[in-house]
DNA sequence: TTTTGAAGTCTCTCC
DNA sequence: GACTTCAAAA
């Protein structure tokens, strides 16, 4: 290992140079070791709102002004989102010499490097990557293909299948262990499940197709397999960079072990406290041994908050301090003032969403933007309320998390056509748009799936196949379709969207056959097409949908002129790295939140402990947690029933907080004889919206 | 073999 | 309440 700053020749300063960055002066003491850091690997223990991102900007500017070359230097982030911010903030320390770094996330870094080097670990060219559904659907078809589809009823179903797979890859824990451990009923099944993944992982290969899983695993396969290939991948960079090191896994911990075969120079920053990710095979044991996996790393531990009022401090460290093994931290601040946290007794739901909204406006009046709140809760649908009310009474909101949209089945069919057009091997895709047509079921479709994959997916071998008589007008229709798309040129502005167009002159009506609540559908479409406008080429599109999926609901770009003074309403994952003025968690029921379904095993429960501990670490100034005593609860008959405040609000962890219990629901809520009560009506609301554009769906 | 309608199944977090 | 699966009809 070098640490040698001559190692590199002074930068040229082709840019206007900024001012030197004052580390010293800019960072506190902690922090300013973490960033000027020489070379080897270090370990940044970083508490909510201690200055995280900031430390790590400020050492790739330090990186930068020591002479590493900017695209020596890899950035690997948990969303695009912050990889972007950081960049940004980073460019303007040092200005635009740091838009060379390179930055992402570890999926679109793995998918950047293996179109590049992935034909010489005998990886297809034209590969295209499935989503989590797509990978289902596909373990679905292997299942079939093995016989095991309907013989045996408790055979585990796809999804199951999936996760064991993705868990056993992520993990490196065997299937074995894996079954034993959460589905020991399946145990039996061992044998039928090593069959059923090797048909998987044989059919992906053959098919050209990854999943989010193989985007991991041949990074981390070229770097450990094939030393040509792996000193030429991890000699792109001198320097690499990891945020939220404690939500990564064992997969991840191989790839960077690999990169950093030849210099060590590794930073990663977590915060074993905020690890919400062992649900998808992270693990805390990443962080807790990085000192012995890298030896010498120096470890540096920041403690000290930025962001919130030491209040809201107390009620978060409290809250935490009821969690096992973690790097003990102690955070404090210098921010003295404010006002104890709220806890909120709503009397039910609708009473909490009438809560939430007056006190947004309330704050709104006291010259808090809209965009400095957010609404916070465990899952997306339990929003569902507040989104109805936040129409209702014309409040700009985005919605983070639920990704419904690219899920939605109208849209993952007009993508199926553009996949089979990029990838004309994609079998998930063909068997979706077959299922699609008139007259074709799944014996049909599996036939003529069988038909291609003997003529060696040859772009004529789906015309060739002969359909039965009733399939025999929507396959010519699709073969023209498809033929016409191949060969001719066409559409002026962007040829993505083109495409979606043509597809769509067939599709819609289909559409309108197959599913109900038309509308929204097709103006999914619509946006679809219009995102599409965006990107230069099909296989770009498609690559960016499944590794950036539109993060808000904004992000889709409906109506163009979006909100500048918008609120957040986010799952609790989806907030992780933000920080808010003000923030709401609402939903705040045993059961709820902890989910019940979490409730399965102490490590469950732990994580979802500290899911809630990321979400009121949000907060800078103020913060209200609100639960409703009383929830109409359909799957126990209909009925209201009482509700438990979140077990993680112990008596101890409550004394931190005020309790606001508001007064009984009107008489409509409880008697449902009573007449319903006159909707309220905002006059004004309605005056200002009487041209606007209809408000999204 | 495909389609259709009805019963049945779960509900999450995300790249 | 939305989507899948199952059984019966075309």
């Amino acid at each position: 290992m070098s640490s040698d700053p001559r190692l590199y020749p002074p930068r040229e300063r082709t840019v206007e140079p900024k001012r030197p960055v004052d580390f010293a002066a800019e960072l506190n003491e902690a922090q300013h070791k973490a960033a000027t850091h020489p070379d080897g690997p270090l370990l940044i223990v970083a508490g909510a709102g201690t200055g995280k991102t900031r430390t790590l900007v400020y050492r790739v500017a330090h990186l930068i002004e020591r002479g590493v070359p900017p695209q020596r230097i890899l950035l690997l982030t948990f969303t695009r989102r912050s990889a972007q911010e950081m960049l940004a903030r980073a460019e303007r320390l040092v200005g635009q010499t740091s838009r060379g770094v390179h930055g992402g996330t570890f999926h679109g870094t793995a998918h950047r490097l293996l179109r590049r080097f992935g034909p010489e670990v005998g990886l297809a060219a034209d590969f295209t990557i499935l989503d989590q559904g797509d990978s289902e659907d596909l373990m679905q078809i292997s299942r079939a293909a093995l016989g095991l589809g309907d013989k045996t009823k408790r055979f585990p179903k796809k999804e199951t299948l999936h996760h064991v797979y993705s868990r056993h890859v992520n993990t490196d824990i065997p299937v074995g262990a894996i079954l034993r451990d959460e589905y020991p009923r399946f145990v039996e099944f061992e044998d039928d499940f090593a069959r059923v993944f090797a048909d998987f992982t044989a059919r992906k290969q053959d098919r050209g197709l990854l999943d989010y899983d193989d985007l991991l695993l041949y990074w981390a396969l070229m770097l450990e397999a094939v030393p040509a290939v792996a000193d030429k991948v991890a000699g792109l960079y001198d320097h690499i960079l990891v945020d939220e090191y404690q939500d990564t896994n064992v997969l991840q911990a191989r790839i960077l072990k690999g990169m950093c075969r030849m210099h060590r120079n590794i930073t990663v920053v977590g915060d074993d406290a905020q690890s919400i990710y062992a649900f998808r095979g992270a693990t805390i044991r990443n962080i807790l041994d990085f000192p012995r996996e890298y030896h010498g790393a120096k470890t540096v531990t920041l403690e000290e908050n930025y962001r919130s009022t030491q209040p809201i401090l107390d009620a978060t460290n409290l809250l935490i301090s009821r969690a096992e093994e973690r790097f003990s931290k102690d955070l404090y601040s210098k921010r003295t003032g404010g006002e104890k946290p709220w806890l909120v007794t709503a009397q039910d739901e609708n009473q909490q969403t009438r809560f939430v909204v007056d006190r947004i406006l309330e704050l709104h009046e006291e010259d808090i933007p809209l965009r400095e709140m957010a609404v916070l809760f465990r899952a997306g649908y339990m929003s569902a309320d507040l989104e109805i009310e936040l129409t209702a009474r014309n409040i700009p909101f985005d919605k983070w998390g639920g990704i419904k949209f690219l899920e939605a089945a109208h849209v993952k069919d007009v993508l199926a056509f553009l996949r089979v057009l990029e990838n004309p091997r994609d079998e998930v895709s063909w068997y979706r748009l077959l299922l699609l047509m008139p007259g074709i079921g799944e014996v049909t479709a599996r036939n003529a799936v069988q038909s291609m994959a003997d003529l060696a997916w040859s772009h004529d071998s789906f015309g060739r196949f002969t359909p039965p008589p009733r399939a025999k007008e929507a396959h010519g229709a699709l073969v023209r379709l498809l033929a016409d798309l191949r060969t001719r040129s066409g559409g002026d502005e962007s040829r993505v969207a083109y495409e979606i167009a043509r597809v769509r002159a067939m599709y819609d009506d289909i559409l309108r056959e197959r599913y109900d609540r038309v509308d929204p559908r097709l103006s999914d479409l619509d946006q679809l097409q219009t995102i599409a406008g965006g990107y230069p080429d099909r296989a770009t599109f498609l690559s960016a949908l499944a590794l950036e999926p539109p993060s808000s609901t904004s992000d889709l770009g409906f109506g163009g002129e979006s909100e500048d003074d918008t609120l957040v309403l986010s799952t609790a994952h989806s907030a992780k790295g933000r920080e808010w003025d003000a923030v709401f968690l609402i939903w705040a029921v045993d059961g709820w939140f902890p989910m019940a379904r979490a409730l399965g095993s102490d490590d469950e429960i732990e994580e979802e402990r500290r899911l809630m501990y990321v979400a009121m670490t949000r907060a800078r100034n103020h913060l209200a947690v609100s639960y409703p005593l009383n929830v109409y609860d359909t799957r126990r008959g209909a009925d209201y029933s009482m509700d438990q405040l979140s077990r993680f609000l112990d008596r101890g962890v409550r004394r931190a907080f005020q309790r606001v219990t508001l007064e009984t629901p009107t008489d409509a809520a409880i008697d449902p004889e009573a007449p319903a009560k006159a909707p309220e009506v905002d006059l004004k609301a309605l005056l200002k919206n009487r041209f606007a554009p209809p408000p999204a769906p």
